[in-house]
DNA sequence: CATATTAATTGACTTATATCAGTTCGATTT
DNA sequence: AAATCGAACTGATATAAGTCAATTAATATG
């Protein structure tokens, strides 16, 4: 399978990535040996929790979602992948099995990165190492207060948490787009299905958004604050 | 305050612990720059939550936790915290404010590291900014797993997660010593105190843990894991 | 040693949330 | 358009967990 056929080649990548910009050409130039990109239909599977991780993944194009299988069968969402985002890495860097599935949401193309070759790169070039290093802080310090949200705060507040999420981090608009479904909701907010439909009909009731079809629409950021604050 | 009188010199502590091992004399020697050392008495604040994350802490001498102040008024403890451990580099890697406490849990003493010499290090050798990444990705991986068991688990698995963490990794023996108030195991599994009381007297009935004042002797690890799969 | 203080414990009660059993709605297929 | 299917929704009920108030045990203080 050709890159080529699939994407507009690494160098579109490379300067979009925030990552890769500091690389030299000889340090892209291993990263990008044995790299591959395959294109996913939604729904698909891009990588599998349990699986070994020997590739790091960029989402080069579309829509993802990281989640984790958790006990009693229930899943819980961790995050969603808009483009020019790598995951897969920390599990790969301890040269272990992924610790999340990646799944796409809609047709999503990815490139994948062997770690081997990434590896080579970190451990000649540290201040990449180093960059590296800051965005993965980032993501512990991101998940501790996810923790803390989602073990604390009672259901309004994680509802409220998740559509402020959604609104300025992934859809970057107050229209939350319909590929979020209720079940998504109740995942990434760890509550039942039942229980995510009915605060968000409270939610409507109250004039703090607007329910059509799946899509959600924010009318007040601000009291959607309030009640993430008051938790 | 001379460095000396406080602990047997960094020599000590860069051959203990693991990450410093790899470094040359002349990092080292840029790491121990500025580096000062101070002894901390139960229960005091080595470094709170809010504050400027211009230094790590190197833990060599006691017994720490981490924790956030999270809602209502409640804590969340992250992790305890033996000699030979560093807390407080994520925040400092993003140059933020700290995430999250630590708190000492008994007379504990601690090296100040500054972020800026670490830093210079970690930018001058990769292979060392690989270790530290391996060592955040680590963390990373084990929030989310924490983050899923607190989200999904309910109390009685909770608890015996609690317990086998406790017993495994930081007593190393099946007797979790006094230090550890029902108020922490509150704290660290995210319940009321009440709750974790009632849970531990009825593994006591069960047979499976034995309480005698504050610490408490695992009986039967098999079945805390079997209770802690089944969630 | 007596007292004061804090932590542990317990039972009764309340509240938050899940579960279940439907019904309705919307999209897709026939 | 009718039929079908899955998702969204809703009310009734069950369960998990928190809160409160009181008691006891353990520890610190004068």
């Amino acid at each position: 399978m050709n890159v080529k056929q699939l994407c507009n080649g690494c160098e579109e990548c490379n300067e979009k990535s925030a990552l890769f910009q500091m690389l030299s050409d000889d340090e892209l130039h291993i990263i990008n040996e044995d790299r591959y990109s395959v294109r996913f239909h939604e729904g698909e599977v891009i990588l599998k929790q349990g699986t070994r991780a020997d590739y790091l993944v960029s989402v080069v194009e579309g829509f993802a979602k990281t989640c984790i299988e958790g006990h009693h069968g229930r899943n819980l969402i961790l995050d969603y992948i808009r483009p020019w985002r790598m995951v897969g890495g920390p599990a790969a860097h301890l040269g272990d099995k992924h610790r999340y599935s990646v799944i796409a949401v809609q047709e999503t193309l990815v490139c994948f990165i062997d770690v081997r070759n990434f590896s080579k790169v970190l451990a000649s070039n540290g201040e990449f190492a180093e960059k590296v290093l800051i965005h993965c802080s980032g993501n512990y310090l991101a998940a501790l207060e996810r923790m803390v949200g989602l073990s604390q705060k009672q259901m309004h507040g994680r509802i409220a948490d998740a559509l402020i999420y959604l609104s300025k981090e992934i859809y970057e608009s107050n229209i939350i787009g319909s590929q979020i479904a209720r079940q998504d909701m109740a995942d990434y907010t760890s509550m039942s299905k039942d229980s995510a439909i009915r605060i968000l009909k409270e939610f409507e009731r109250d004039d703090i958004i607007l329910l059509d079809g799946k899509s959600i629409e924010i009318l007040s950021g601000e009291r959607l604050h309030e009640i993430s604050q008051r938790g």
